[in-house]
Formats: structure tokens, sequence, C-alpha cells
DNA sequence: GTCGGTGCAAATGCTTTGCATTGAT
DNA sequence: ATCAATGCAAAGCATTTGCACCGAC
């Protein structure tokens, strides 16, 4: 599946990039690591990128400015940005295919410990009435959904 | 993260096995294809695994059993299963990292366009609720929650 | 004897890492 | 000088594929 195009409901994008260029310095900084041009680039381009981005779109739109980044630093950007919790991963949670059952199709809404790395299955029905009304308001019709939360011991 | 163990919210297993084998038999037969020792192995290992398993797991799981079956032929029969609706993919939808802004973290919740294969970010206040509750009668605290619905033209 | 099925090993594609070089303080 | 950052190329890792051999009808 390629997911190139994202539509978001409704935001235009104003200049956001000025706090989380503080935020990711400060981080960078509680690490005493620096701020470099080559940072200062994958955070600007990323930015104005739609919404939800795959690493490789983001290699070649910085290509396409002309700014050269290799892509090891932007690899290593994208995860200090996400330890910096500027970015995060869509979709994903580990990078390698998890698969269950379909039987029933029950076990499709999760509950993840996040300290301990346990999944557990989980039922809310009223889900698929959010659903199908989220559908509904967009014309089209659901085929499925998913469900996570993540947690940990309170 | 390494999300090995699994627990499933209080179902016990029933012989489920006989129903899928004659759908995977059928999924088969309407591929022109057979149904071999192999492929009824990695069927049987994979249905008495705790419900969501990654690939390798199922390779070590069978051979522990003393089955022989090569990583080839066991990634070959999970994606006949998955054709033949018997097992689906969890947590992922594609083999890339995708990535989005976590600012407000306001996209969460994406509505996925199955046919066009567009992603449109919604906001859908009341799961943070539902997400608190599932967590209270666990015993748990929230740290967030993550919602997919799947669609396509009505 | 024709097909598909299998195992092996090589290929793939995304991401990470080792290492020598470079740059800032 | 020191310490971290960079680019390149090589390594990793899960998954896929090419190919030669095998087996069922």
């Amino acid at each position: 599946m390629d997911l190139r195009p994202i539509k978001s409901e409704g935001d235009a994008e104003p200049a956001i990039i000025d706090p989380l260029c503080s935020v990711f310095r400060r981080h960078l900084k509680s690490l005493g690591q620096k701020y470099t041009p080559e940072r200062a680039q994958v955070l600007d381009v990323l930015v104005e990128l739609d919404d939800i981005f795959q690493a490789d779109q983001l290699f070649e739109e910085m290509k396409g400015r002309g700014y050269r980044v290799s892509k090891a630093t932007m690899y290593r950007t994208i995860k200090l940005l996400q330890e910096a919790g500027i970015i995060q991963q869509v979709l994903l949670t580990s990078e390698t295919a998890h698969y269950q059952l379909a039987y029933g199709r029950k076990a499709q809404d999760l509950l993840i410990r996040l300290d301990t790395d346990e999944i557990i299955a989980i039922s809310v029905p009223e889900l698929a009435a959010i659903r199908d009304r989220v559908c509904k308001e967009h014309g089209l019709k659901a085929t499925g959904h998913r469900f996570q939360v993540f947690a940990s011991k309170g």
C-alpha cells in the first residue's frame, strides 16, 4: 500500500516551526548535542510536508530543495525528533509484521502495555458506531477499524 | 519494541481449526493450488499460537515441533492465509514507517481510504474517555491511543 | 510429463552502523 | 585538542524471489 496522498481535516499550517525548533534545541542540549544546519533542514522540510510522510518523501523533498543531507543523517535526525516528541510514528508500532487470526474479527482492539510490551486484546463495541458515523460524515463506507490504547502501570 | 507476550481477554481456544482448514482449502482450490502438508503445518501451529504473533515466532514454534518447513514456504503460506481472510495483519498497514508531527497530538485518529490510499486525519474526542475507561478496567494508566478507520467509496 | 510446491541461497528495500573525516569551541 | 556530526559504504533484518529439483496426478 502506498500512502502518499494525505489530506488533513481543515487546519491551515501556521508558523509552528519556531516552537518546534525550540523544543528540538532543548532536547539536543539535554543530550549535549548541537542544532546543526543539517538537523535544521530536516525539521524545516518536515513541518511543510503534508502531515503524514515517509522517510523517503522527506529525503526527496530535501533533495528537491538542494539541501545536501545524507540519508544517514536524515534517519538519525528523525530518531532525535521522535525522542524529542516532535514527530511520532503512525500506523506502525514496531518494525516487524504482526498477525492474528481473523476468525470472528473480534480482537481488532488492543491494549498495549508500554512497560511490559504485553498486548491485551480488548473489545470495545461502541467503536463500530463511532466508525460508521465518521464514515458517514465523509460519505464513505466503513470496512473496518483498529483501536490501540497505550498504557502502563498506573 | 518487542511485542511477544500476548494475552487475550478471556477466550479459551476451541477447535476452530476445522472450519479454517475448509476455508483455506477452498481458497487454494479457487487458485488451482493444493493443500500441502507444509501448508497444513503452518495453519496448525498458527491457530495454537496466542492470538497475535510474528512470523519468526511461528517459525520457531514449527521448528520446536520438528516440522521442517522453510521460511520461504512459511511466508508464502502466510500470504495465502491473508488472502483467504484467515489471518490479518495487526498494527501494521504497510511495510515502511510513516511519521507525523506530534504537535498538539491532534491527528492520532485517521480515516484511511482503501480505494484511493488517501489518509484523512480526523478528530474523535470521545475516544479519550473510552480509552481511559478501558485502562481503568485493567488497572492501568493510558498514555495515548490510536484509532484508524478503513473505508472506501460507499 | 506437466504443474505447482519446496528449499536454498541470493536479492530486496528500508533502516542502522562503523569508520574515517570534518567542524565547532 | 576535544568531542560530536557528517557522509559513505557496508551491515542488518524481515521478507521476497529465482531457480533447480521433487512429487502428485
